[in-house]
DNA sequence: CATAATTAATCAATCGTTTGATTAAATGGA
DNA sequence: TCCATTTAATCAAACGATTGATTAATTATG
């Protein structure tokens, strides 16, 4: 019978050893969170029956109802899990970028390198490693199409990201770093990264592509390096790119 | 019993007259059509039943089948007539471009214009009116989750614009038209507009808006157009933006 | 009357969820 | 050490509800 804490069976009484029972109901469990999150990711909510996730995690249907109060609660415990996992990347990031800020100053060189390295990482990430992948298709959905979890989605994973970026921003342009123009142009500089994860079929089509390469990937970074720069007007000169007709 | 055309019920038989019946037919297949439209763009195929469908539509369940074979059947005749509705505003469009680029030669003053011109468009488009709005929200589920008529959609509707599209971005950098930079750098504009219509949840909750109102999408545009400029190498100078530190 | 349009009723299949029983490991008294 | 007890985990089976689809009958119009 499941428990009340809504995320883990009953395990809080026995203080003793804590041990009884099978042991690999941790195992089953952690399965089940990763199935779902790569189906949910791929093909939505309403996509995915409960009997087909539980015959791809390996596990009895009964199970999901088991460890999560049912698909709804599962959902849930994907997204908590969702911002548990990209913790250890988002967080030191958002953290290296504000940092990085704060000792640029009004040193452009510096704001072109914190850029370069924000740009390189975050499409690393979304277009790269396949974990993050499917986790940033997930993260894609609910900013689609909103669930009850999108709050704790914004409130952990987006704010402090934007707030980081648009402190990079402000410092580019000089501006203040809440104003209606700073706070787009940061939506417009992650939407440019987010986009090529959102339309990676098309982005594919177009180019050709079989699917998002390593060498693929390198080309876009310097794609949406160079517009983002020319953006911030930090374009560096004397490289063959688009910017820059001065 | 519906006809072999699949997008019309028996019609070619009777020529004589060629109006027996009930007249209300083609209203109540163009009422469940745009219903439909709504309600897959804004939960998905998945998440809408026949019978709730029928019922916002004011139709029964069997007219579903009646007139589009059933639900896929459905589905697809929403894209066919999404591409249609859409000929209209992106056929010249795409034209006026090329018109425009070839018109425009090497004039920056004019190549700009048209970038202005686009941008706005595009934006007020995919962010504004209302049919259009639900339309671009189908469009980016196929590009997200592809199903069969993603194929007739990047036909269609994507590859002329984004080809108009890079004949722009060409002119503007110098570079030929087929080369990855310049598709890369097609995709990086047309998905920075993308971005704002996708992300239209968590731009709002940023910015603090409660919608996109008319104030706001103009606001959008103009930073939008900014970075798209910019990127293209076009910034006008002397206008306080964030381009140009020349 | 002929025909197109609409209706209610029903179909098998699948949905998410729940049940009761069973299995496997850890526990504690002898 | 042995064995009954406790607990967690797993399972097959079934629940009622809903799904997309289809049927046969009815309505309305030229």
């Amino acid at each position: 019978m499941p428990s009340d804490t809504a995320t883990a069976p009953n395990k809080r009484k026995r203080n003793r050893k804590d041990k009884v029972g099978r042991p690999s109901g941790e195992a089953s469990r952690a399965r089940i969170l990763n199935t779902a999150g790569q189906l949910f990711a791929e093909r939505g909510y309403n996509g995915v029956s409960t009997r087909e996730l539980a015959k791809a995690a390996n596990v009895n249907v009964s199970a999901i109802g088991y460890y999560f109060r049912g698909k709804k609660g599962l959902y849930r415990a994907v997204l908590q899990q969702l911002i548990e996992d990209t913790e250890p990347i988002f967080e030191p990031a958002a953290a290296r970028i504000k940092a990085g800020v704060a000792a640029a100053g009004s040193d452009r060189e510096a704001l072109t390198a914190i850029t370069r390295d924000l740009i390189g990482h975050l499409l690393r990430a979304v277009l790269g490693d396949a974990r993050m992948r499917w986790q940033m298709g997930l993260m894609l959905r609910e900013f689609h199409q909103p669930s009850d979890g999108f709050a704790i989605l914004l409130e952990h994973r987006v704010h402090p990201m934007h707030d980081a970026v648009a402190e990079l921003v402000a410092a580019a342009t000089g501006r203040p770093a809440g104003t209606p123009e700073t706070l787009l142009l940061t939506c417009a500089v992650i939407g440019q990264c987010m986009a090529f994860g959102a339309a990676r079929n098309l982005v594919c089509a177009r180019l050709d592509w079989p699917d998002y390469t390593e060498a693929a990937i390198d080309q876009v970074i310097e794609t949406v390096t160079r517009v983002v720069l020319s953006a911030l007007g930090l374009a560096e000169r004397g490289v063959p790119g688009s910017a820059g007709s001065c």
